[in-house]
DNA sequence: AGTCAAACCTGGGCGC
DNA sequence: TGCGCCCAGGTTTGAC
């Protein structure tokens, strides 16, 4: 679920709480969440906060860097100065905070506290050194941002080589960074391309459109502040908004905004994939 | 090399 | 009410 406008959604409000202060204290509780290295961040200052495809990365003044991928329900949440909203926790937050799915605590100055929720415990958090982020297998793989370098041009290419469906390719993270099932669906959808035509199939109009469309409801999910669809919440435990304005994803059953027709589920990819008959092409 | 299932996890929704 | 089953999905891993 989070995808790209969800994790920039967590930097843009985490920036705001985090840079210029130090981490006082970690507490792990679920190993394997963040198996070691916790010390050496401890007592060094946030400088930037930076987002490559899904995963955050939280830089410090002593040359080392936090990585988090929060997988499906991964949520980092702050409580503490700086919070302007007397933020009513979203209910969303299973067990609360700290609660039963807390396994990372982040104490920092002022009475500031970072908690990590993650129901299912996919999620990962590493310390590198800031410059060998590359040491991790994903960062290094990990294919050019919808709303950065990937051109048209590049786009093409990665289209005409590839023979899988559009969808699984747009979603192939060593491809294209950031793109998820949400908004590979709407932007499918958006752009009335069926989800499983090859990706080598597209022409160059449609190439252009997808781009297009792919960086539209990119900018849609930014500017709602993420799809809060399951359990994704922002920094200040608020819910985002983009699943009242999703176009197809999950909406199997009901009717095409564009035709009236019935939107269908499928599954590619092992994923679901919602879309409109009719429109898409 | 490429395809595919399994693994990591838990809560929610379903049928019976 | 409750039990068992399946589903959600990002990424890695291992098997054919």
């Amino acid at each position: 679920m989070p995808e790209l406008p969800e994790v920039e959604t967590i930097k843009i409000k985490l920036q705001r709480f985090l840079i210029g202060h130090n981490i006082v204290d970690i507490k792990v509780n679920w190993i394997k969440t963040f198996p070691k290295d916790t010390e050496v961040i401890i007592g060094s200052t946030v400088s930037t906060i930076r987002r490559f495809g899904k995963v955050l990365v939280i830089d410090f003044e002593n040359g080392y860097s936090l990585v988090i991928h929060i997988k499906m329900t991964g949520q980092l949440i702050y409580r503490g100065p700086n919070l302007n909203t007397e933020s009513s926790l979203s209910k969303k937050v299973y067990g609360g905070i700290p609660g039963k799915h807390t396994h990372v605590i982040f104490n920092l100055d002022r009475s500031g506290i970072l908690y990590y929720n993650d129901m299912r415990k996919f999620g990962w958090m590493k310390v590198v050194k800031s410059d060998e982020l590359r040491s991790i297998a994903l960062l290094k793989s990990m294919g050019p941002e919808p709303l950065g370098s990937l051109t048209l041009e590049i786009f093409r290419e990665i289209l005409n080589k590839n023979k899988k469906s559009v969808k699984e390719t747009i979603m192939d993270q060593t491809k294209i960074g950031g793109i998820g099932n949400i908004y590979a669906n709407d932007a499918l959808y958006f752009a009335k391309i069926h989800p499983t035509r090859k990706a080598n199939s597209l022409t160059e109009d449609e190439s252009k459109l997808l781009l297009h469309s792919l960086e539209e409801v990119l900018k849609r999910g930014i500017s709602k502040g993420g799809a809060s669809e399951n359990s994704y919440v922002t920094p200040d435990g608020t819910e985002g908004n983009y699943q009242d304005i999703a176009l197809v994803y999950g909406k199997k059953g009901r009717e095409c905004k564009n035709c009236g027709s019935i939107i269908e589920r499928i599954v590619i990819g092992g994923r679901g994939t919602f879309y409109c008959n009719t429109c898409q092409k």
